[in-house]
DNA sequence: AATCCACTTAAACAATCGTTTGATCAAAGC
DNA sequence: GCTTTGATCAAACGATTGTTTAAGTGGATT
């Protein structure tokens, strides 16, 4: 048993209320035991004591367990969405904002793969809670990708591809280098990783080039 | 609480030993339930409620849950190294190897939809007794991987792919329509599925020209 | 007839699960 | 000073978890 009492020194102690550092903790401790055990995998008891925090916390918080993977999962959708809009709204070439989306979605998993792993091992669960936050968010995806990048890119071709087909087989090339990383990196021996720059780049190629030469 | 007395009256009556059909029944219902609820998410008790058949079963032959699902996880991944070795091996050209490897696997994956959402979603977890199951297949996969396809490929091409690329860069584009399932679903109206056969065909070119016309 | 064997069963095991409760503490508002 | 409010705590709640046990089944073997 570790010592879970908060050591509250770093508090800014002239601060009116610095909305509880607690909340975040249980946030980061959740993200981080999530992607290694999986979210029903973990128990709130283990995510208490990485936290550091009291059990009862969590449910003062987020309200329930659920509630706590339904804040995570709104958290990254809502940035990989934002990504999104930046990287495909404007008036650029359709290849140019495809290009700029991957990059940046590469940088955006990237930052955050721990919170990637819960979302890609959670989404094919058929929970009734759950599930509609990510056709709400799926939706959204779909309707970008289909205006800014399909149908653009339809005109110019003699085959369609669908934002349902698109989305997510993109979302799932970006994110395997990330979902396979804890036995990538048993098999490279001690190789370092390489840039992610690199991997968003190489991605790019083969998306528009695809693997043959020339 | 539904009668999960089995009905034995199939059992053909002159065989000897039939090897009992209850470990069948309780594999299928593991598939099917850890697909949608996720391994550690389903009980023991709702699976053995699923598969008609006594609690203690499923430990009499599976020793225990995660015995359970290191037995599904082989399963899978012999077929697909299966599949793979017999695409991938033989003296043709490596692009029409990788067509056929494709169109192999993305049967393979279509015919196991909820065997490969369990494999998919149980990939990233670090648990100790299964994580060397995984590094072992995925070994022989970047293996066959690199001889027959990675290696002919840089020799007539002016850039390197190497197999810890496209070993998970394959397999996440050719799952990603079974992953997504149960959101795509909710997101088109009642539209039929495409055939599989022309999703692979799919894959395929965008594998081999990318996304762009000519 | 007796023995063996693979299979099946109900019942119980200790452990852990997610959640709730009621008390306590410090700071803010009146 | 008193009350309010958000945060934190230990303790307990009933339910469910995975596993084990000991008994019992019926058909094949000896």
């Amino acid at each position: 048993m570790m010592n879970q009492k908060v050591k509250s020194g770093k508090k800014s102690p002239g601060r009116a209320r610095p909305t509880s550092e607690s909340r975040q903790r249980i946030i980061d401790a959740a993200v981080k035991l999530f992607a290694r055990h999986g979210y029903a995998g973990t128990g709130m008891r283990e995510l208490a004591a990485e936290a550091g925090v009291n059990l009862a916390m969590i449910n003062y918080f987020f309200g329930s367990k659920k509630g706590l993977l339904k804040e995570l999962l709104d958290e990254f959708f809502a940035g990989y969405l934002e990504v999104t809009r930046k990287q495909l709204e404007g008036d650029r070439d359709a290849l140019e904002k495809l290009d700029g989306f991957i990059q940046a979605a590469v940088a955006y998993f990237a930052g955050r793969r721990d919170h990637l792993v819960v979302v890609i091992t959670e989404l094919p669960h058929d929970d009734p809670e759950v599930i509609d936050h990510k056709a709400a968010w799926g939706r959204q995806m779909m309707r970008l990708l289909g205006k800014e990048i399909c149908t653009p890119l339809s005109e110019q071709r003699d085959w369609p591809v669908t934002p349902l087909l698109l989305g997510p087989l993109l979302t799932s090339m970006m994110a395997s280098r990330f979902l396979f990383a804890p036995i990538s990196d048993r098999l490279k021996d001690g190789a370092p990783d390489t840039d992610t720059g690199d991997y968003a780049r190489t991605l790019s190629r083969i998306i528009r080039e695809g693997l043959m030469p020339r």
